[in-house]
DNA sequence: CTTTGCCTTAACAATTTGATAATACCAAAC
DNA sequence: GTTTGGTATTATCAAATTGTTAAGGCAAAG
């Protein structure tokens, strides 16, 4: 079953360069990690595989046809979409200048070819269990607890069954309290971006856990989106 | 709320070395950007430091007199304490096998020597970028607190709520404050290029942000537009 | 095959927001 | 002192957004 993009889905990666050989070497090792991966031949390429398919971390190849590597880095940067978007290049210059410049563009790391495939795995690896230090176990604000491997909400020590969906969302908008989730980033986040649905689904959603929590801690947006708090 | 004492402040880091130059030459670089260093000579006192500074990053040799880096991370990663801290390796070794070991013992990063200075800035302001995730869209200016991402102003220790037309215009004439924006401006950048209003409705969302603030912080340039200012 | 529960949509109510017009205001120029 | 050219304010209405309820489709479970 696919998860989408949801909690504790499989990560998913873009992969820009255009040298086919490296592309396949590469989406070879990431696949065999357990990854979900698609590549891109050129920069503008990339830059709408990146908006199609949102990946959470994206190898771009700093000499490409069209737009390279640090181009597609600062247009992708500029979108706050992207925000959260683990960025990697990989290039064969081995330039200190080049390189300062990539990571200062907002790159989370930079490589140089030829690239030992383990070693970017390993780096692939590093990156993600840093990010994903908050994504672990249970996550607990006030006398909510919300355990995202056990699939159970729990308030001021009874448990509460939520379906899915519900579960999901909630999971999303207590994983960063405060934060305002757009109806966008909601849709993207819980319902993936391949799947289209009405803007009332949301609300729907958003009602039932209200109703089974029997706690406002969603605060609507108005022309926004959602917000947790308690 | 558990971060609170790393937010904003100066970032602290660790360097391991056993080599006085190299020590000394990172230690300079890292406090150049403003960075709080502190540095060892061996594993042991690396362990001990950690433990008494509490640095945001340690940077380890591997090769190193009594305890070396790699049996230094595994320590550290072992306690709860030292979790969220980033580690880099440094090391001559330029190794397979090591640096993916290396990885896998959870380290962050992976640097092989001669190290550039420049480059190794370069990472560490990386890491930290993407680590501080506190340094999203929040925007103050004086008591004026703006959180693009929580939608919220704060103005004194209150929350202030602000209708959506209201808080992008605020949070537009507060990014710069002092320039003075145009009415054409300020209507491309809040309602877009493809709406057409009047402009009294300017004035109006003005107004609105005046009353609401209690304190008048923008200014009417007659004429012209409006500007922000404290 | 029937039941059950989840997801989605439709329809309507309730609420909030945004735009406009009319009016009041102000400072400088006459 | 009045006019003039602009800006601020108020009130009002239209439009957009969200809340709520009910009901149908669908898949898994029984």
């Amino acid at each position: 079953m696919h998860d989408m993009n949801t909690v504790n889905a499989v990560k998913k990666i873009l992969i820009a360069d255009d040298e086919p050989d490296i592309l396949e070497i590469i989406q070879y090792n990431l696949q065999s990690e357990g990854y979900e991966v698609v590549t891109a031949k050129n920069g503008n390429e990339a830059i709408d595989l990146a908006k199609k398919f949102n990946p959470d971390l994206i190898i771009l190849d700093i000499m490409m046809p069209g737009k390279n590597g640090i181009e597609v880095c600062n247009i992708l940067r500029l979108q706050p979409a992207f925000n959260d978007t683990l960025i990697i290049f990989l290039s064969a210059i081995n330039d200190e200048g080049t390189e300062v410049k990539g990571l200062e563009t907002g790159a989370d790391d930079y490589l140089t070819k030829p690239v030992s495939p383990k070693i970017l795995v390993s780096k692939v690896n590093a990156l993600f269990r840093r990010v994903n230090k908050e994504d672990n176990g249970v996550l607990q604000i006030g006398d909510l607890k919300i355990d995202r491997e056990k699939y159970i909400i729990n308030y001021q020590g009874n448990d509460i069954i939520l379906a899915r969906k519900e579960f999901e969302l909630l999971a999303l908008l207590a994983g960063k309290p405060g934060k305002v989730f757009l109806r966008n980033e909601i849709l993207n986040q819980v319902w993936g971006t391949e799947v289209i649905v009405g803007d009332r689904t949301i609300d729907v959603h958003i009602r039932k856990i209200r109703q089974k929590l029997n706690l406002d801690c969603i605060t609507t947006v108005k022309g926004v989106g959602y917000k947790f708090d308690l």
